[in-house]
DNA sequence: AACCAGGCGCATA
DNA sequence: TATGCGCATGGT
């Protein structure tokens, strides 16, 4: 069989795209850690979700990851989307030089960070504050279905700036977003002019690309560092949200180890996940039982 | 029935 | 610069 692409070690079984476990992606750990919302679960224990307007059903069984759907889509979307030209072995091992790290890398190695586009990431974040998982879930889902571009089968993609731009905020009332709907608008509003240009958030300066983000009403710090994480590709950002907040207090009360330097990002989700989920991470702490579906 | 959820804007000192 | 409060909504 030949390979669909060299470097990520990834080939093509009839229509299938096959990756061969390595030990460095795990379905849920990855796709079910708070990072992306449009993913669920389906009855086989695969996941099925939408990115850059292309539907994707993945399944995982012990040795591989099959990923539905073609060679094409996999090269235009999920080779980058999943971040597979990433060696996630050597920066596992780079992180565990430190004990902390080591350990939450441990708990779940087959945790990656995504390279979602940088509008969805930019709303997913907006709709995340003050809010939970299961209903930023919720609000992301309806948002598509009210607004996205249909892709057949009852699909939508995530609904483009330029459509979110011309409603109000009470347009959003059946989407249930709350005070975050202006946010929204006025974010949509700001990608459509190009007042905030987006897709130069991946090269500009750390500190301009903050700046530019921070222009949208309701996004400030912690969201704007989301954006840049999840949606840009920039993997030295550093979320801090109540969770990294305690992390960063309780055990790096110096800031991350030096071994994290280039990809704090990557760090932080290692640690994020860890401190939300796996009991007796955080000292003196309850990690979350469980959250959402 | 309060309290919380991957925060932010605004007022106040 | 630094706190504190309200905010829509929904689940414990």
């Amino acid at each position: 069989m030949a390979p669909v692409s060299t470097g990520c070690g990834a080939f093509l079984r009839g229509n299938d795209v096959i990756l061969p476990d390595s030990g460095d992606f795990s379905l849920p750990e990855t796709l079910d850690c708070g990072q992306a919302f449009r993913w669920k679960r389906l009855p086989d224990g695969g996941f099925f979700g939408v990115a850059r307007g292309r539907a994707c059903h993945i399944a995982q069984t012990a040795g591989e990851i099959r990923i539905l759907g073609g060679a094409e889509d996999f090269e235009a979307v999920w080779r980058g989307y999943f971040d597979l030209d990433r060696d996630y072995g050597e920066v596992k091992r780079r992180l565990s030089s430190d004990p902390v790290l080591a350990r939450a890398v441990a708990y779940a190695p087959g945790v990656r960070v995504l390279r979602q586009e940088p509008w969805e990431a930019l709303c997913s974040f907006i709709i995340s504050q003050n809010n939970n998982v299961p209903r930023i879930k919720g609000i992301v889902e309806r948002l598509c279905a009210a607004f996205g571009e249909p892709l057949g089968e009852g699909v939508h993609a995530f609904p483009s700036p330029e459509r979110l731009a011309a409603l109000e905020p009470d347009d959003l009332a059946p989407i249930r977003a709350g005070f975050r709907a202006r946010y929204l608008v006025d974010a949509a509003r700001k990608a459509a002019s190009g007042e905030v240009d987006l897709p130069a958030l991946a090269h500009l300066p750390l500190e301009e690309a903050r700046g530019e983000l921070r222009k949208i009403t309701g996004v400030g710090a912690k969201v704007a560092e989301c954006a840049l994480l999840y949606g840009c590709g920039r993997v030295e950002c550093v979320p801090i949200d109540v969770w990294v907040r305690r992390v960063l207090d309780r055990l790096y009360p110096d800031g991350l180890p030096a071994c994290a330097r280039g990809v704090e990002g990557l760090a932080q989700q290692y640690l994020f996940h860890a401190a939300r989920t796996c009991p007796g991470f955080l000292p003196g702490e309850a990690a979350q039982s469980s959250d959402g579906r």
